[in-house]
RNA sequence: GGAGGGGUGGCCGAGCGGUCAAUGGCAGCAGACUGUAAAUCUGCCGACGGAAGUCUACGUAAGUUCAAAUCUUACCCCCUCCA
């Protein structure tokens, strides 16, 4: 064992470890449980997405190893915007999106992090109970000589901005006071001695660790998790749609799961280690896998990722809905399926309406033309028929008939004909 | 406050009076190939229209012109520099 505390040993086995301050004091200091640390998100989203999952995914293996996470939401900060390593200012958002972007959060992290007063629950906290109370004058004197101008500006994700000649407002530069002192506040309130955050946090977190230890001469932690990125070093958790969201409002448990489902080959293993609660043991079999074998572990990936996320019992839809989607040509059982879209169609519509029509009705293609334009380029079938004329109509059919209609090989939508 | 440089399609970025619905790259979509992946190749990628074509777009608003993303003026916004 490389480590002596539980925890150290298996989030760095499993590839959530990047940087720390002084380890071997924070491996010594876990291996008592009931140890507290904290991640900071802000709350810019009314969902978390796939770019949030490393660290609190890592937040999660610390409460299974007997400690106790802090999720603190950033109801004050999204006032500001963390300007770390983004070229465009955050939008500033009204306290009422805030307040709903919180709620919205909070749902998503419940399935994934036991809330409540036990000693290993997770606490929630908000840092517009403190923020939004500050004193300008009195927070200079108390926190802000503590800062020094020209070691803000050496750290990288400020560098970067000055270097290439970005703005960075007045506004934006205190983001990392502030969340220094939100450490502050929470080892002086609760004893949370760990900051958790991707690797861009970096900067801001030693802020934290360095004015605890500044201003009450105590030595804190701070621990980063890698960047999710794909083997070919790209920013994971966008699709054409967008942003893999956790919330099922924004994206249904079918789309999660097929997010996984065709992740790249080199990003398997890895993301098993990541986001499975898989022995590790039983991982590192699976390193050797290769060819087909490995595109039946994805199906895997998928399933065991999804039934943390949004619960195992969402797994048994997905899997009829891909079975009937994808393994046999059955569409029998279809229309049970809630993951996949329906239209509904009047017998006599069936003569005076194109499927450029129902494409579009559908929501299928944005516009007429291109709902012509993929027909055009053969990405249209109809119960696997390509159809290549754009008056194509579909066939009158005996009442209850369905009819499935495909755009590409992703999206599909059932057409049901009735009176 | 002064001086200078900019604002072009999802992003980057050319164009600087007609041939511009706007070169190129990225991203995206579809087809082929495959393992529902990657890579590769091919096609598409403002709206409406069967088409001819019409309309809406180059920060905003006026103007000059037969004709403006391109010229003029005002305004808004961004960036850089200032003993």
């Amino acid at each position: 064992m490389k480590y002596k505390s539980s925890f150290l040993n298996e989030a760095d086995a499993r590839g959530f470890f990047y940087q720390s301050t002084n380890l071997a004091e924070i491996d010594n200091f876990l291996t008592v449980k009931g140890r507290l640390g904290y991640l900071g998100s802000d709350v810019t989203a009314r969902s978390l997405h796939v770019g949030h999952l490393i660290p609190i995914f890592l937040l999660r293996l610390f409460q299974k190893h007997g400690h106790r996470p802090v999720v603190l939401v950033g109801g004050g900060t999204t006032k500001i915007g963390d300007p770390s390593f983004k070229n465009v200012a955050r939008p500033i958002l009204t306290d009422e999106e805030i307040a709903s972007n919180i709620n919205g959060i909070v749902t998503c992290l419940a399935p994934l992090l036991k809330f409540g007063d036990g000693a290993t629950d997770a606490i929630l906290v908000n840092n517009a109970d403190w923020l939004d109370r500050l004193e300008y004058i009195p927070f200079l004197r108390e926190i802000g000589k503590f800062f020094s101008i020209n070691r803000m500006i050496g750290f990288e994700s400020v560098k970067a901005k000055l270097e290439a000649n970005d703005s960075l407002s007045f506004l934006e530069f205190n983001y990392m006071l502030l969340q220094a002192y939100d450490f502050y506040k929470l080892y002086s309130e609760f004893g949370c001695c760990i900051q958790f955050g991707g690797q861009d946090q970096w900067g801001n977190i030693i802020c934290g660790v360095e004015l605890l230890k500044k201003k009450l001469g105590v030595e804190v932690f701070g621990f980063t998790n890698p960047l999710l990125t794909t083997a070919g070093g790209q920013k994971m958790g966008k699709t054409a749609r967008g942003a893999v969201w956790l919330s099922k409002d924004l994206l249904s448990t079918y789309d999660f799961w097929q997010y996984w489902r065709n992740v790249d080959d080199a990003d398997v293993v890895r993301l098993m280690y990541l986001f499975t609660d898989l022995e590790i043991s039983e991982i590192k079999k699976m390193e050797s896998v290769g060819g087909e074998e490995l595109n039946s572990l994805k199906k895997l990936l998928a399933d065991e990722v999804t039934a943390i996320v949004h619960g195992r019992s969402s797994l048994m839809e997905i899997h009829q809905t891909v079975a009937e989607l994808f393994e046999n040509n059955s569409k029998d059982n279809l229309s049970c399926s809630p993951s996949i879209l329906k239209y509904s169609l009047s017998k006599a519509d069936c003569s005076n309406k194109s499927i450029v029509d129902i494409l579009v009705e559908s929501n299928l293609c944005k516009s007429r033309g291109e709902a012509k334009r993929l027909i055009r380029g053969g990405g249209v079938q109809v119960d696997n028929c390509h159809i290549s004329e754009s008056y194509y109509v579909p066939p009158e059919t005996a009442d209850g008939a369905m009819l499935c209609l495909s755009c590409g090989k992703k999206k599909h939508l059932l057409i049901l004909i009735k009176n």
